[in-house]
DNA sequence: TTGTAAGCGTTATCAA
DNA sequence: TTGATAACGCTTACAA
């Protein structure tokens, strides 16, 4: 068992006492510079630094943040992660990173990173109907709660979301201009689907254009191989001259997975036989062989506003930010 | 400030003292079942949960894994990270998720880690030489670190590792019996590069064949962008008669950005003209489009066996696990 | 500026 | 089986 040196060997080294010591460590404590300085000398050669362990306990405050993630097949969620480290670290907090699974479903995790006493707790791209835990439990005693990157489906917790709305206008009225009439919108999984809000929005939008007719096609997760099946199924089965002449997936792997599909195993040219649009911009997605226009959410706003909300900068309100759309050549 | 029972408030509320109820909270304590009963009562009414911090600095042990991540533009950490919190969480530890960035290097990152007391830090892809950290600092009071999959460059810290010599030696066979014989090699970042030991078993494997010349592409980083700038680097100066006929790459988000420029700007073909080797098999590699021959990590056993040291059922010693070669079209 | 006492919520150990 | 004392390493409030 190694074993640290605490503040009051130190003190004991230094010739001063404990609370001296925890003084010389404290930013804007009043000490002499003199005992500062043997302080931190005594603490140098005792290889000494606070225990942060104890002070959270002291304080309360552990300065960590629960970071719950349940969908680890969309690559997205990378640079998601990427920034979400990153500005957290830069306000002195850091990610404890929970994979939401059948093992450790979100009530365990809750109860789990609550006992753990961590400062605030970050849906990211996952939410759960509360039926486990009674309202009590939700609202006293637990950690501020935040939904990054979907709807909140609990009353009280705040969401910080791409707008759809504004996305889904964008998207449809491209896809009206290049003279698409035909569309088609694959779901992923249908627990997170219809919080994302996506597809009706473009269902909404293309009637608004006078368009009634929207195919729906599903494939049950989020991931390439997912996509690829449900596109081919609805291949497998349609009439080529009422096929949809452009078909939004709700995110760029759906999209990617179904453009191999489309292509490798149909033949079909993209854009000419059927268009497709993603959403994320997803790096691969820009690559030459897929030119996949999709749309880009405000992941550096979103994660800010999270954390200034977890800061208290900011009111815990869900916020709806705007991101931008990305044409290239697959419609 | 959120109010948590404490159990000296469950204690009082079920007329038993304070340690009783921890043992009510203590699988395996001696308590009879009476007042185990009328604790988790009056828990239950008080929405009492042990405070795992408080354990954590009674029995010094956090149940927390520091994960240090540096490259985040490699979509294969997210399987990995996925296997990883999983299997940690199935042990009962949660992995604290660390960004190692300009802002924050690693001797900030471990000295951070230290002072929350996690229970062992995981090197996961990065590593660095301890230029700042004194031994002692590093040999005592540190918490016990890992390397996983890379080298590690500090002696007494524990790699875990896909067998470099074996991936590439099968690699090689494969590309010598495919009948290429003017093969390339593009690395990443160089700091990472040579950890890897991927190259160099790369020149041996074709040296051994009589094949003494290998042209060494570089990338700076590991990304698509970064592959597919490199390799056009290469194709805008070099005779097409001189040209590589296989070019393999360190790893598969630089080969799918190799493969890009290849095919998208130059106009060459896969593999006729030019076949492309990577390493990692992510999933997009498999795609129709690109159809990448590279190689799988054995992920699982690798998270198991960092996660068989941390908890000490395996010595903490260097591990090297065999992988296996993944052949598409792209050879 | 410095030292003291009390407290954070547990666990470990021992006595009853 | 249960209760009590001490300890974990720090912070806060207060007195010297």
């Amino acid at each position: 068992m190694r074993k640290r040196a605490t503040a009051k060997e130190v003190a004991d080294a230094a010739g001063v006492s404990k609370w001296t010591v925890i003084r010389a460590f404290t930013p804007g404590a009043s000490i002499t510079e003199e005992s500062k300085r043997r302080v931190l000398e005594a603490a140098a050669v005792l290889n000494y630094t606070p225990n942060l362990l104890a002070r959270s306990l002291a304080t309360n405050l552990t300065h960590q943040v629960a970071v719950f993630v349940d969908d680890f097949a969309n690559p997205q969620k990378l640079p998601f992660l990427e920034t979400l480290t990153e500005r957290l670290q830069a306000e002195g907090l850091v990610a404890v990173l929970i994979n939401i699974n059948n093992h450790f479903d979100h009530v365990h995790a809750l109860l789990n990173a609550d006992q753990r006493q961590v400062d605030a707790v970050i849906l990211f791209g996952t939410a759960f109907r509360n039926e486990t835990l009674s309202d009590r439990q939700l609202g006293r005693g637990m950690p501020p709660m935040f939904v990054l990157a979907r709807d909140s489906q609990i009353d009280g917790v705040p969401a910080v979301v791409c707008d759809a709305e504004l996305a889904l206008r964008d998207i449809v009225d491209h896809l009206y201009e290049r003279g698409y009439r035909r569309p088609g919108f694959m779901t992923g999984a249908p627990a997170l689907s219809t919080a994302l809000r996506r597809r009706q929005h473009f269902i909404d939008f293309w009637k608004g254009k006078g368009v009634d007719e929207i195919v729906i096609l599903s494939a049950d997760r989020y991931s390439a191989e997912a996509g690829a099946g449900s596109v081919r199924h609805y291949l497998n089965d349609i009439d080529p001259a009422a096929r949809v002449d452009v078909l939004m997936c709700e995110n760029d792997i759906l999209a990617l997975g179904a453009m191999d599909e489309i292509r490798g195993n149909f033949g079909l040219r993209i854009p000419d036989d059927i268009a497709v649009v993603g959403f994320d911009n997803y790096e691969l997605g820009g690559a030459s062989c897929y030119g996949l226009t999709t749309y880009e959410q405000p992941r550096i706003e979103m994660v800010q506003a999270v954390i200034g909300m977890i800061k208290g900068r900011l009111e815990p309100e869900t916020v709806t930010l705007p991101g931008k759309l990305v044409v290239r050549t697959s419609t």
